[in-house]
DNA sequence: CGCGATTACTTGTTTCGACAACCATTACCC
DNA sequence: GGGTAATGGTTGTCGAAACAAGTAATCGCG
């Protein structure tokens, strides 16, 4: 048998030990913190961000489950509890009768301008404080070279701008401004 | 309500996105790789990987789960699975009566050395062979940044040298050699 | 030496995700 | 236009993890 396999060096060894931990880390302290403070899976929160992102306010399950890298049954998992919660509404797509569409609700949006400055603190204090603007760069490079072996398709980093002011902020600002 | 919330640039953002993708895929194939390849779960393969590297081939149950990042209920739970398989061996300590260690198999060492090969070619196909050099050491220095806040105690950092050529190649090297 | 506190681990219980099976609707195609 | 495949989604079942509670052994300390 041609055991030709090249094992680690020092360094690769050490480089992967770290990726792996924090990858294993990651999504604990996410979850932990949203589900403290707002209830919240890191999962159901990337859901109703990617909702209230649209400009609708709504997506096909579908579309949703791609954003979220979720299967199908899974999603509609979710959105049950979230249905329940009053978090979202399903209805039918008027185009395509096979198709439900999500919609998330006053109710969820108001979770959600709740939740965000929390998420984002954690986020911040985490991991982007503790890089330099270059090694923020090199993140980004990094983790894009291995999500082109990882997610061909880029379906997770097409996501657009989720943390950004966009629409929580414009929800705050919905209130009467004086 | 003062809403000092600093929202994330679009610069971190997109950083933080391609993180959050790398976090929740990379587990995944890690997992479906090992399982298909050898009925192991990549937490079973590290835990077997931290018994072999052992010089007695054993490990204290908490010692263990230290190391692996897990809560002492999910490793029992784990290692009673390992046993009913006769991968891994659990019987009391001597020093310490309350104590319970765990040793790995000859079966569970030939497991590993099967598995081992294929693994190591999933982790250098995507991840480490897309990353030059000098992005191998940025992944180093980035991971330890955010390990510092996410791991303070260094558990998951501190294990050794999983994936060199050590206990694994050693099983192999047990046999006569010509 | 004996009783409370702590450590080490195991054993339920509940919850969540993966997978498979299942209906409903739409598209293809001759 | 009617049969067949493909798409979109839900539901059921099983396996695994988190959490809480329980047991057993050791330590601390008067």
């Amino acid at each position: 048998m041609a055991d030709e396999t090249q094992w680690l060096s020092p360094e690769e060894s050490a480089a992967w030990v770290r990726l792996i931990a924090v990858a294993e880390l990651l999504p604990g302290a996410l979850d932990a913190q949203l589900l403290r403070d707002a209830g919240l899976t890191h999962f159901e929160y990337v859901a109703l961000m990617a909702l209230a992102d649209e400009p609708t306010r709504t997506l096909r399950m579908t579309e949703l489950a791609s954003r979220t890298n979720a299967t199908l049954p899974r999603l509609s998992h979710v959105a049950r509890r979230l249905e329940e919660r009053g978090l979202i509404r399903r209805f039918p797509c008027p185009e395509d009768r096979r198709a439900t569409n999500a919609t998330i609700t006053e109710a969820g949006l108001d979770l959600m301008a709740d939740a965000a400055p929390g998420h984002v603190d954690t986020v911040r204090t985490n991991v982007l404080d503790v890089l330099t603007p270059g090694q923020l760069e090199q993140l980004y490079v990094i983790a894009g070279a291995v999500l082109s072996k990882l997610d061909p398709d880029e379906r997770l980093s097409a996501t657009s701008c989720q943390y950004s002011e966009g629409p929580v902020a414009r929800t705050l600002a919905e209130s009467p401004p004086a």
